[in-house]
DNA sequence: TATAATAATGTGACCGGTAACATATCCTTA
DNA sequence: TAAGGATATGTTACCGGTCACATTATTATA
C-alpha cells in the first residue's frame, strides 16, 4: 500500500495558501477566488492529492458508512435487498458494509462492533422474523428492518404486503375455478408466513369457500418440505386441485412430488409459487408466482435509513410494498 | 445516534490515571499493574466506554476494512464468494465493504473512492474475465482476483481449475459411452469458458473422439442461450447424444428445449451442467453438474488478501481450486 | 477620500486515539 | 544504603482533516 501520502498541508504549501483554503477548495464550497482555486487545483493534481476519508470522518464525526446484517448473503432475496440498498447508498454518497449473522450471538457481537466503535452510522437488518435479539438494538441507533417489522415506532421497516400477496395468489386460483386449494406455508413463527396465510384465508372467505385445516402444511421454505407437503396432500381422499406454496423452492419441491406421483402440472393440479426467483420461468412448467420487488425494497430501505440519519427527527416509516402476480404455466383452469 | 461519546480521557479521569494507561488497558498489552487495570476496567464499564474505531484508524493508519467489487451481488456464485470472504475477513478482525460495479466506469470510480481515500486496505475483485480497466489498479494496492487470473505477479488470484473441470465433465459423458458430445460454452472472451473448452477438447482427444465444430455453441450464460443452442443442435442430422453446458442455467435452458422438442433427458440425451447452483438437485431431472467450491474460494481469497496486506513481501499466490463432479440424474448410459 | 461592509484567506484548536520518549516508583544487588 | 535496572505510569506531539474565529484585502457607500 502506501504512496501518495500527501496531505492538505502539502498542497497548501505548494499552492502558497493556507491549509484551510485547500479544505475550502476540496469541499468546493465557500467563497474562494477563482484564480486561487485554480492554483490549488493544480497543486492537487500535481501531488495526486486525495482527501483522507478517515481523517475526514474523524473531524466531522461522520463515517458515511452503513452496515447491513443479513442471515446470509447467498439467498437470492437477501442478495437483491442488499444490491438495491448498496446502489442507493452509493448514489447518496454512502458505502455499505455487509455482514452475515446466522445466529443471535453473531448478531449481537456485530451490532456491538459496528456501532459502539462508531464505525457505522446506521444499520440495515435483513431478517424474515423479528426475534428478541433484534429488538435489543439500542434505541439511539438508526436502523431499518427489511423483511420483518418490529413494530416499534423508533425503527423503520420495509416489508412486503404479505397479506395482500397471499390474497392475490389464492384469488388467482379461485378465479381459475379451484375450490380445493392447499396451502404450503413457511414456518408459522415467521410474520410473513402468517401474513400470507391470512391473505389465503381472506380470499377463501371472500369467495365463500370453507377453510379446511387438512389443506394446510407448514413447511420450512426448503424444496424438500414442499415435496413432503404434496405426499401428505395426496394421501387424503378428495385431494386439492391447486396448491399455493409460500415460496418458489417449496413450489418446485411440490411439483417434483406431483410428477413423481404421476400427476401432471397444471393439467391435474395447479401450483403457484412465491418470490419469482431466477429461473422460475425455466422450471417445468414455468412457474406462476408472486413477485416481490426486492430490489426496490432494498433501495427504499437505504433511503429511509439515510434520511433517519440525516434528519433524526423525521418519523420512521413502516413501508409496505405491494406484490405482483406473475402468471406463467403452472396454473390453469380447473375443468372438473 | 450519538450517546456514549466517552473518550479515553474521560475514562482516565474517572480511574485517576493518564489516558495512555487506559490505552494500554484497552489494547490489553503492555505492563499495567493488575490493580490499576482493575480500576480502569471498572471505569470503562461504568462509562460504557468503547474505543472509537475511526480515531484508532487515524492514529494507527490502518482501517481493517477490505472492499469487494463484484459485477453484482445476486448471482449465486458471486454471492457465495462474498459470503466466504466476509466470514474469513471477520474471523481475522476485518470488515468487508461490498459494492457492485456492472461496468468499467463504475469500477474505476470505486477503486478510486475506496483506495485514494485510504478507506480500505485491500481489494477483492470478483470478475469472470480480466478486462483492461481491471489491470489499471495501481500497483501498490493489495488486490486479489476471484474468478479470473490477471497473470500479473503482483496480483493474487483464486480461480477454478476450469480446464480440469471441463475435462471431468466431458470424461464423465465419455465413460457413459457418449461420443457425440455437444458443448454449450459461455462467452469465449471469458477465460473460464476457454479453460472449460480446452478441457473438453483434451478429454475428447484422450478418448480418440474427433472434435467437431458443429457441436460447439457459444452461449452467454443465460438459460435462453442454452435453449437456442439445443434448437441449433437438433436441426443437424446425426445430433449429439449428450450435452455439456458450461453453466447450470444454460443446462436448464437446454433441458427445456429438449423437452419442448419431445426428447427425454437423460433417456434420449444426457445433459451435464456446471456450478451446482441451488435447486440443481430439484430440477427435472436432477442435474448432474460440476461443483465449484465458491465458498472456499472466497475464504482463500480473503486469506490471501489479508496476508498480502500484513506481509507485503510475501509473494502473491495464484490459487487454482479443483472442481468436483456431482452425478445426479440428467446423465445416463448411451445405449445405442 | 474616509469608512463601513463584504469577500477572501489565515490561525489555532480540536476530533480521539497511538507512538515515542520522559519520569517516577519499585526492587535488586553490590 | 546508594546505584542500577526493571516496571509502571505520565507527557507531549501527531495522524489529517474541519471548525470557529481572526485577520487582511477588496469593494461599495457616504
Amino acid at each position: 500500500m502506501s504512496r501518495s501520502r500527501m496531505t492538505i498541508r502539502d498542497v497548501a504549501a505548494l499552492a502558497g495558501v493556507s491549509h484551510q483554503t485547500v479544505s475550502r477548495v476540496i469541499n468546493n464550497s465557500e467563497r474562494v477566488k477563482p484564480e486561487t482555486r485554480q492554483r490549488v487545483e493544480t497543486a492537487i493534481r500535481e501531488l495526486k492529492y486525495s482527501p483522507n476519508a478517515v481523517a475526514r470522518s474523524m473531524a466531522r464525526g461522520r463515517t458515511y458508512t452503513l452496515s447491513c446484517i443479513s442471515p446470509n448473503l447467498t439467498d437470492f432475496t437477501y442478495a437483491s435487498f442488499i444490491e438495491g440498498a448498496e446502489l442507493e447508498a452509493r448514489r447518496q454518497g454512502y458505502f455499505l458494509l455487509t455482514t452475515s449473522a446466522p445466529n443471535a450471538e453473531t448478531f449481537a457481537t456485530l451490532v456491538n462492533q459496528l456501532l459502539a466503535s462508531r464505525r457505522t452510522e446506521g444499520l440495515l437488518v435483513i431478517t424474515p422474523k423479528v426475534e428478541p435479539h433484534h429488538v435489543r438494538i439500542p434505541r439511539y441507533v438508526s436502523a431499518v428492518f427489511i423483511g420483518a417489522n418490529p413494530k416499534l415506532d423508533w425503527i423503520a421497516s420495509v416489508t412486503l404486503d404479505d397479506e395482500n400477496a397471499g390474497y392475490m395468489a389464492t384469488e388467482h386460483l379461485i378465479q381459475l375455478n379451484h375450490t380445493h386449494i392447499a396451502h404450503i406455508t413457511g414456518p408459522m413463527a415467521e410474520e410473513s408466513s402468517q401474513g400470507r396465510m391470512r391473505g389465503y384465508q381472506a380470499a377463501l372467505n371472500a369467495a365463500g369457500i370453507p377453510f379446511q385445516r387438512r389443506f394446510i402444511y407448514e413447511g420450512d421454505w426448503s424444496a424438500t418440505s414442499g415435496y413432503m407437503a404434496v405426499q401428505d396432500f395426496l394421501e387424503q381422499e378428495n385431494a386439492p386441485s391447486a396448491i399455493f406454496a409460500q415460496n418458489d423452492r417449496m413450489a418446485v419441491g411440490a411439483i417434483r412430488a406431483l410428477r413423481d406421483a404421476g400427476r401432471h402440472v397444471p393439467k391435474d393440479i395447479s401450483v403457484i409459487g412465491f418470490d419469482d426467483m431466477p429461473l422460475a420461468s425455466y422450471f417445468d412448467p414455468p412457474l406462476t408466482t408472486i413477485l416481490q420487488d426486492t430490489y426496490r425494497m432494498g433501495r427504499e430501505a437505504a433511503c429511509q435509513l439515510i434520511s433517519s440519519i440525516e434528519k433524526p427527527d423525521n418519523p420512521c416509516r413502516q413501508l409496505c410494498v405491494e406484490p405482483k402476480l406473475i402468471v406463467r404455466q403452472s396454473t390453469t383452469l380447473n375443468d372438473q
